[in-house]
DNA sequence: GGGGTTCTAGACCGAATGATCTAGTAATTT
DNA sequence: AAATTACTAGATCATTCGGTCTAGAACCCC
């Protein structure tokens, strides 16, 4: 054992992440993460190997802290018939009430996207995270909606993806548009409840 | 009158969009427009005054070559009731026949959403496009549900403007998914038609 | 063909990029 | 307290960034 860290590294990770994720990964520099987790290079390298390293372990604190927690909703035992409702509601209810110049806003993968077009590890990622989402949508669906046929549940987990996506990606050109859009979500599952 | 330039402006704006229809407006570099248009700095500095002057034009022509061609069909007088199907048709064709390398996949202005975050002239610019494509759905969406409400036709329009986000955002990550998404828009029209 | 104008290649600029290195500091263990 | 180990500030690295400049080449008009 030598000196202890003067740091929490999990602080750090949170900063980091921040950080990407109003900027995405090219637009986001070591100053800016030097900056947002008041450690110098020497640490940032020491601890995390690169800006990648830090980039990657800032998207597993984003999954883990963020997004399943979100997700929970959706998928854990026993799922209520109300669970996509209440993930839509509260989507909607983050992006609308997060300052402006929050960076919470949008999504950090899906901020990242155009760098995945060159960049298939990333690529990988961000995929996963949408399968996961769909994923998560269907099974929530299915509980609402047990007499449906499995073609169904997967189209229609599939346009909660697209709102979904689209709502995050438009939270950072118009937040009003990104709340009505998440909000046409929820007015879609009032249609597909009239049919069922 | 001096020397004429040695190039077609419009070759070098429409090889320069699709650099940046690519990689997004940060991802691109001078060099790399050098590279595809085949002009020095100098002539491109001359022309265009700025990497942002380029890409200015880029986005004009973007709209000009690409965007307004397609979303004539929604909009042109007189608008079919079959348009809206027309439109997603042609629009998943173009993602799903895309040669893998091609920078054309995807949308120029979407690629530059993160970017836009902190800059507010861009996220004009894209939300004017949001705004159009979501005007054009609602006018092509009320010359098949002529008896539709308002309120109903703002909402379809947006869910289809959600899935061509969508659509748009995931053609970088994951073809087959994206080309599923637009499908889906379709099956939704389906759906719509069912109740009208 | 000469004068005037415009275009363009390539060198150059300072600033910023991600990354490394050195030196020294600070804590733990014995 | 000494020895060992681990952390970190700051200078430094080569590279790349967007942008400028100078010099000369190419063309039009007279």
């Amino acid at each position: 054992m030598g000196r202890p860290a003067g740091y929490e590294l999990s602080e750090v990770v949170s900063a980091a992440r921040d950080v990407f994720w109003d900027r995405g990964l090219d637009g986001t520099s070591l100053p800016d993460l030097e900056r947002a987790t008041g450690l110098s290079r020497s640490s940032i390298y020491h601890a995390f190997g690169s800006k990648r390293g830090l980039f990657d372990a800032a998207v597993r604190d984003y999954l883990d802290t963020v997004v399943r927690p979100r997700l929970a909703v959706l998928v854990d035992e026993p799922v209520a018939p109300d669970a996509v409702r209440s993930y839509l509601r509260g989507l909607t209810q983050a992006v609308e009430t997060l300052p402006d110049d929050s960076p919470r806003r949008g999504c950090l993968l899906f901020a990242c996207a155009t760098s995945a077009g060159h960049d298939p590890a990333l690529a990988d990622v961000i995929e996963d995270y949408r399968a996961e989402l769909t994923g998560s949508f269907a099974v929530a669906l299915s509980a609402r909606y047990p007499a449906a046929s499995l073609a169904r549940l997967a189209r229609r987990a599939r346009q909660l993806t697209s709102m979904t996506v689209a709502g995050l990606v438009l939270a950072k050109i118009n937040r009003d548009e990104a709340v009505a859009t998440l909000r046409a979500g929820l007015e879609q599952i009032n249609e597909w409840d009239q049919d069922d």
